[in-house]
DNA sequence: GCAATATTTCCTGATT
DNA sequence: CAATCAGGAAATATTG
C-alpha cells in the first residue's frame, strides 16, 4: 500500500507544484494558443508528452539523463497513470534515482522494479533519449535559418545603406507566429518544419530573401494573411520595396552591383561576415567570394560590363573565389544545404504571393500562367542576392530563363517584352494547386 | 572522381 | 538608342 500512497502523493504534489503557470516552459507554449491550431498541435504532438491537458510535465522537454528524482518520480508516475498499471506492483522504494541512474538501468532491472512496466518504461526512455538530437539538430536548423535569413537583412542595408525600415529583427518583419514557432519547438517537442509548398520552393528550403519588410510596404510586415497557414514567406529586402537606384533609366550593370557592393558590410564591421560563420546552404549572408570581385582587383577590372580593360573575360561562371575551406562548420552542417530553388520555382513563388511581390511580376493571365516581369532588374537581383551572386543581371536571369523553354517549363510569349509562361512542366503556380497547398 | 543538370557569363545579332 | 530577346558557347556549382 505503500505504493499508492506513494503515488498518490506524486500525483497531488508533483502535479500541483510542477504543473504551475508559473513554469516558465508553459509560458512559452502558452502562446501558441493565439497563433492557429497547427502551430500547437506541431509543438506538442510529441506522443511522450502528457497531452491530455494543457500542461505540460516537469520532465517534459528535457533530456531523462538530466531528470532530478523528482522528475523521474513524476514520469514514473505518469507512466503508470497512462498505462493503467497497478500501482501496488511497484516497488516505488526503489524509485529514489534520478535520472541518470534510470537512463542506465537494464531492462531486466526495470522489470524488476516496475513489473510488466518495466518493458515499457525502458522503451519510452530510449525513445526519447534518441530522438532528442534530431530534435536538436532540427531546432538547430531552424535557427540557423532564421538567424541567417536575420543576419542577411541586418547586414544589407539596401543601396543607400540609410533607411533601414524595418529591416527585420525577428519581431519586426516576421510574421508574429514564426518566431513564435521558434520559440515553441525549443521548449516543447521537435517536429518537422511544416509542410513545405513543395520541395525546393523557396518557401521552405532557406530563408529566402524576399519578404517584404520595407517599410515602404505598409502591410506585408504586419504578417498579414499568409501567415497562418502558409510557411513564412520569404524576407524581400526593403530596398526592394521601393525604387532601386538602379532602376533608374541608366542603368542595370554597374549601377546595381555598385548598389550591391554597398550592401557588404565593411571588413570588421562585425556584421557577421566571418567566413567562419558562412556556411553553403548558410547564411545568405555570406555575400561571400562572389562579391570579393566586387572589392577586389579583379572585380575592379571587369564587374563592370563592357569595361574589359585588359582583354575580355573568359567566357562561363567565374570560379568562386576563395571558397573558405568548409570545415568551419564542421559538425553542424553535415548535411548538404538543400537542393536550392530553382529559378523558376523562385519567380512562381513571387507571383503567388502578392504580399511578396511588390511589383516585382504580375500576372497577366493567371490562368494560363502567363506573368510580366515589371522590375526586372529587382527581381534579378533578388534572385543574385538568394544564389549569392551580386552580380546577377535581368539578361543573365532571362538566359537562363529561355533555357527552360527548351524543357517546357516555360513557353514562349512572342512579341510581348518581359512576359513569360509557365509551361508544361512547370507547376505550383495554378490557383488550384497554390490553394491545395496551403492546407 | 564522374556525369548530369542547372545555371552563369559573355557574346553576336535581331527586334521592339 | 537602349532595352530585350534569342541562342550559341563555355565555364562553374551542385547533386547523385
Amino acid at each position: 500500500m505503500a505504493a499508492t500512497c506513494e503515488i498518490s502523493n506524486v500525483f497531488s504534489n508533483y502535479f500541483s507544484t510542477m504543473y504551475s503557470p508559473e513554469d516558465p516552459t508553459l509560458a512559452s507554449v502558452a502562446p501558441a494558443t493565439t497563433f492557429g491550431a497547427d502551430d500547437l498541435v506541431v509543438s506538442l504532438s510529441n506522443p511522450q508528452m502528457p497531452l491530455e491537458g494543457t500542461e505540460k510535465a516537469s520532465w517534459s522537454g528535457e533530456q531523462p539523463q538530466f531528470w532530478s528524482k523528482a522528475q523521474v518520480l513524476d514520469w514514473i508516475s505518469y507512466q503508470v497513470e497512462r498505462n493503467k498499471v497497478d500501482a501496488s506492483a511497484i516497488d516505488f522504494s526503489r524509485c529514489d534515482m534520478d535520472g541518470a541512474t534510470l537512463c542506465s538501468c537494464a531492462p531486466e532491472e526495470l522489470r524488476l522494479v516496475f513489473g510488466p512496466l518495466g518493458d515499457q518504461l525502458y522503451s519510452q526512455l530510449w525513445d526519447m533519449t534518441s530522438s532528442f538530437p534530431d530534435e536538436l539538430s532540427w531546432i538547430i536548423d531552424l535557427l540557423e535559418k532564421d538567424s541567417a535569413s536575420f543576419q542577411e537583412t541586418l547586414g544589407d542595408p539596401g543601396p543607400t545603406g540609410e533607411s533601414t525600415p524595418s529591416l527585420c529583427p525577428l519581431s519586426q518583419t516576421r510574421p508574429g507566429w514564426e518566431g513564435h514557432r521558434v520559440t515553441t519547438a525549443l521548449v516543447t517537442s521537435p517536429e518537422p518544419p511544416l509542410p513545405l509548398l513543395d520541395q525546393g520552393s523557396a518557401f521552405g528550403q532557406e530563408s529566402s530573401p524576399y519578404h517584404a519588410g520595407g517599410s515602404s510596404s505598409s502591410t506585408v510586415g504586419e504578417g498579414p494573411v499568409l501567415g497562418c497557414s502558409r510557411p513564412p514567406p520569404l524576407s524581400l529586402s526593403p530596398w526592394l520595396s521601393g525604387p532601386t537606384p538602379w532602376e533608374g533609366p541608366e542603368l542595370a550593370g554597374a549601377s546595381a552591383e555598385s548598389c550591391v557592393a554597398h550592401s557588404t558590410p565593411p571588413p570588421g564591421t562585425g556584421s557577421s561576415q566571418s567566413p567562419r560563420c558562412s556556411d553553403s546552404g548558410g547564411s545568405d549572408l555570406d555575400l561571400d567570394p562572389g562579391d570579393n570581385r566586387l572589392l577586389c582587383s579583379e572585380g575592379c577590372a571587369d564587374h563592370k560590363k563592357g569595361e574589359p580593360k585588359h582583354g575580355k573575360r573568359k567566357r562561363g561562371r567565374p570560379r568562386k573565389l576563395g571558397r573558405e575551406p568548409r570545415d568551419c562548420l564542421e559538425g553542424r552542417k553535415s548535411k548538404h544545404a538543400p537542393r536550392g530553388t530553382h529559378l523558376w520555382e523562385f519567380i512562381r513563388d513571387i507571383l503567388i504571393q502578392p504580399e511578396l511581390n511588390e511589383g516585382l511580376l504580375k500576372w497577366e493571365d493567371r490562368r494560363e500562367g502567363v506573368f510580366k516581369f515589371l522590375r526586372s532588374e529587382a527581381v534579378a537581383q533578388l534572385w543574385g542576392q538568394k544564389k549569392k551572386n551580386s552580380s546577377m543581371t535581368y539578361e543573365k536571369l532571362s538566359r537562363a530563363m529561355r533555357y527552360y523553354y527548351k524543357r517546357d517549363i516555360l513557353e514562349r510569349v512572342d512579341g510581348r517584352r518581359l512576359v513569360y509562361k509557365f509551361g508544361k512542366n512547370s507547376s505550383g503556380w495554378k490557383e488550384e494547386e497554390v490553394v491545395g497547398s496551403q492546407d
